[in-house]
DNA sequence: GGCTGTTCGTGATAGCAATCACAGGTGTTA
DNA sequence: TAACACCTGTGATTGCTATCACGAACAGCC
């Protein structure tokens, strides 16, 4: 079986790019090696759609480099972006699982490779090796609870500047530091980012603004420094 | 073990209350009399809290009467409703699997019954019986769905009134019709229904107004019939 | 019956963010 | 280098809803 918009393949990448948590790390002799056999592995170009709302799943995606935008839309029109998937995530897991049309639109915003598991091929696979299986209810368990972030972002903070804080806070958590100051690489425009927050374009720009003047953050090219991470956790949790 | 707030205890109500869905049925008849050795029954009043969030957890609570609303709330003290758990709904489990904890407070708005599973003979039961490691996974899912359209509701739809309409439709998706019109027993106050679609209990008060103005609703005694169901959908996906 | 606490209805006001509009910037392609 | 598509900044305006404020309705309880 072959992922669509496929292009090169390069050899082996499952194993590559593992943390502790994932979902196929860590796994049997056996296991692994049945894995190699049902996945296989493409190149997507950038905007490249791994899987879209609505539609009947047909596998499930481990990304392997390169970034996606997972993101639902209303029928006026309206988008949200729910998270940005990195190295490692699994995309369209619940889905899969429970032969649900994938609830996400999942696009490449930088390009990368991924391996696809096709779903009868994954089923199978997790009624031969119990231990994924708990692996998958994890995994799972952890989609929910991001799942569960997100609302409490949308639900409990109010104002764009306090997502806008927030969101700011989850890059620096993963940034690298150079000087003590958080550097982040802004792969986002402003509309995506208004996305993200549920809010518009011109907020946020009105809040880059409002926050550089503020000495919060500062843009350098394409690099945002994140110039006071305590007065943004100050603005969070107020 | 006991299950706090016990106060009468009725045998067996595991196994009432089932639907298809549900985590514990169907099972074979060894995984239930386990079950029963393990599970505790007890009886809760009105306002008693089943889990707080936060708060490491003991355990999963199965409801077998009653309703119960899960909730969250910020440190400044804003809270959201995020759904009204009905009989047989498992709460707790995301939380108990994956021992992080609780992420939502579970409180009686109805007073009831619920089966409560200490976390270690949960897991250990999972261990034993490795059919319901599959249902809990299947659950879970079910959980990150729901997680998925509350995401939805709150990032999509702006205005009150569309949120209003979208819970009114939600509630007369499972009212007794009567007249051939939806009846449903009110039995939050407005100020929860503001918690539930993130807005005040003021604005909740002007829309019962307004679409009681519009022919939408009508209110009698603490019974809401829904007038045109039509109209109400029309509003959501506009 | 009168007390108290909760819930509900509704007016007035203020503030914030969506919307509209447009100009300047950046990058890409022919 | 010109043309084009896209992204960004910022002003002006408007509308919606949170907030404040208060009184009415209602239930539970001595």
């Amino acid at each position: 079986m072959r992922a669509p918009y496929g292009l090169n393949i390069i050899d082996n990448c499952l194993t590559c790019q593992v943390r502790e948590e994932h979902l196929f790390c860590n796994l049997s002799r056996p296991a692994v090696q049945k894995l190699n056999e049902i996945k296989s592995t493409a190149v997507y170009p950038k905007s490249a759609m791994l899987c879209i709302e609505s539609q009947q799943p047909r596998g499930v995606f481990v990304l392997c480099t390169g970034k996606a935008k997972l993101s639902t839309s209303s029928s006026d029109g309206r988008t949200i972006i729910l998270k940005i998937s990195e190295p490692g995530d699994v995309l369209g897991l619940n889905a899969t699982i429970s032969n649900r049309p994938y609830e996400a639109t999942a696009e490449m915003v930088e390009p990368g490779q991924a391996n696809f598991i096709a779903r009868d091929a994954l089923l199978q696979f997790l009624r031969e090796h119990g231990e994924v299986a708990l692996r998958v209810a994890e995994q799972l368990s952890r989609n929910y609870y991001s799942a569960y972030e997100e609302i409490r972002t949308l639900g409990l903070s109010n104002s764009p500047s306090e997502k806008f804080a927030k969101l700011l806070l989850a890059w620096s958590g993963d940034a690298a530091h150079s000087a003590d100051l958080p550097h982040v690489k802004l792969t986002l425009t402003h509309e995506e980012i208004a996305e993200m927050i549920g809010t518009t374009r011109e907020t946020v720009s009105r809040l880059f603004s409002e926050f550089k003047k503020k000495q919060l953050l500062q843009v350098k090219g394409s690099t945002l420094i994140i110039r006071n991470k305590h007065a943004l956790e100050r603005m969070v949790h107020s």
